[in-house]
DNA sequence: GATGAATGAGCATTCATTCAT
DNA sequence: CATGAATGAATGCTCATTCAT
């Protein structure tokens, strides 16, 4: 009853898009997750490109073979596991801006997209290195910046800022310039772990990631840094 | 730093068959040099992934053979466009700072990287694309964003400047924040080629970046465009 | 001749796994049959080489595991269908040779066979594909052609017949070759599906292939044929 | 210089014609007939569905990716066996009809064609098997019997014949069915090595085929055999 | 110095079949 | 009896690198 695609993935002029089964059973969906989990963990360990899908498999307690029950192809699995990141992490870092203390929740903002980044480190590791050569890992990318930048360019827009920033900047360049200085050095402390970067306390980054953006574009001069 | 190998090797007496040593004749510098473009211009064409060895000899007008008498392997090869690549830009991109005319000359300087950037964009695919999996190639860049990095820090530092300067940043953290900015923009914009961001005006970009630099330092207050 | 395998086998009270045993109940005949229809309309689609024991139980109803309910193995389920076919082509197209008509009647037995080939193409189709490296599929086949040379010349050699054909003939040869011509001729219209084949009309191909047949053993010249 | 080649093969829009070098050396040009060759001795032994690439390799005294310099793969290197099969066949059995002693010289020609069948049983076999899964291989199959049958009724209408053939028969398809008894008894005879079959003196054989062929189709009745 | 032939290790993928539940 | 998860053995193919000539 459950298994009709079975005649329908094999008609060549169809198929393509099916993913391979959507597990039925709770164990089958199980061993789907504990395969994504197996993948990211090894991505993480040794690098995307040192992983084979028999490691996959074989860590996540399974044979090759059973792998492909689950994705087609380990390029689908890197999809589906990109796209989730996207996705959360896009969810994760909402915070509510405060005008009243624009640096602290661009600081808590900052610091949450560390955290996110930091737990995902692989996977983002995994976005940089592919995206050259893996047009739709490029797109996913590619996405997910623009939502950001526009996030970043729409609370810097709205009416209560307004006002205080500088007119003589394109909001829109701007949002992708600070948005690409978070996101780089990001990559570079939490993927490359370069050591000089990743000795700077954590904390002082993103304050300070937050103080130069807003100061950055705000008409008002320097942005006071409300740190006691 | 990993050369040493190179040297000992070219001691012809020694070695009858020795592979890959420095060529001694101005015809095998010129084949040699030949290679080295031939991979450039192949990965900007189809990306690191996909060029094979056989492709570079092929148009460098050699047979596969023929390519490991100039390097010792691909990997060589690589690590030797890498270097010449980042020594090259942190020559390049030197651009006395005028104290007098600050957004100006960092206008300058950033136009400058951006134009290096986008002529060897291959080369800094190849860089981010194999960082993660490659430590030499990560050392490689890291020492070469240092190496800026310390540029930028210092010069900021530099006495005529210092005064204007806030005093709540980081040096080194801001200078690494905003070199970050600039190396992910030029990376958006010319090697993952985002139509978004590349329909931007170029001089805009540089401008854009040169003042919110600026700004997010100064303890001055916003920095003005002197664009008339 | 090789099947006292499963006879042995559906003693249900000596192996309590036993699988593929003729199932005992009704119910479980018809999935049998079920089974067998569907692998010989996929045969039909795809080919015999593009299906699957999944796709098979798919378009039965089943899942993969309970095929081997009802087959011991994939192999099983083929030597069943072409035992079947081999049979049932044989009682098919048993026509009575009108001596005073032999055109007609040949005529209209090769017309039979011609249906019935059409019907099963598919399964013809695998006996052909696979005879070659499967030693029991060869086997089926040839007895079946053998049973059908057999049957041609005895009818040619029945008393009634006997006088009219040429001495010089072999008639077990005769019989071979006449066999091939249909079969063959059966093979590329509704197998291979040629279309200059297939653009004529089967009528005439059938009394074509009579006459020549008649024609070509015939003691006393031409054999007319008698169509108006 | 036969390098520049390898460029084009990546470029991943332009390909798929290449069908891998041609050798360049004597050498070179050995080893691909070599391969040709240990393909053919290992599809008459094992029948092509038991046959691998690393076994025509080793065959060939290679190993599995020398293979792939010579051919781009398996279906590759089978078409190529069966394009010159079918020309070579074409050649071989040309034999000029003599208008006075027709059942000698269509016996003549059908020994040929047996001869040259059987010395190549394992490449008509392949044809046979693949050419239901297989397109390219059913139209080189398709074309070569169409050429076959073109000649038979070419050489039958020439005008010497056309008086004697009976008008009631539509030569083309007459053709096609003679083509076919001689095909099929072939196949029988040399590929499935039908032990019946082979047990007929082969001599026989061409000779009752060529009597049955101009018997059922002369107007002048039977044709007689002019063996002693 | 160059050619082009050959090597050989690696990896992805497919499916018939088995088995725990 | 059925499910669907898992196995595991095959095999095709790619390329960086080596080597005989």
């Amino acid at each position: 009853m459950t298994q009709p695609r079975a005649e329908g993935q094999t008609d060549a002029t169809t198929v393509a898009a099916a993913p391979a089964a959507r597990p039925a059973t709770p164990k089958g969906r199980d061993t789907r997750a504990r395969i994504m989990a197996a993948a990211e963990s090894l991505f993480a360990e040794r690098g995307y490109a040192n992983v084979r899908v028999a490691d996959i498999a074989g860590r996540a307690g399974l044979t090759t073979g059973a792998f492909y029950r689950y994705f087609t192809d380990r390029h689908e699995l890197t999809l589906e596991l990109l796209r989730d990141l996207t996705v959360e992490i896009f969810e994760f870092i909402r915070v509510p801006l405060d005008a009243d203390n624009l640096v602290d929740s661009v600081t808590e903002s900052t610091q949450k997209y560390f955290d996110f980044y930091e737990r995902h480190r692989a996977l983002f590791g995994v976005l940089v290195e592919l995206a050259q050569s893996d047009t739709e890992i490029a797109e996913i990318w590619t996405a997910s910046r623009r939502a950001f930048y526009s996030r970043i360019s729409g609370a810097l827009s709205r009416a209560s800022l307004a006002s205080r920033i500088r007119s003589d900047v394109n909001l829109n360049l701007a949002a992708e310039m600070l948005g690409s200085m978070t996101e780089f050095y990001a990559f570079q402390r939490f993927v490359l772990r370069d050591p000089d970067i990743a000795a700077q306390p954590l904390a002082e980054a993103s304050r300070t990631l937050a103080t130069i953006w807003l100061s950055g574009i705000s008409a008002g001069g320097p942005v006071a840094d409300s740190t006691p």
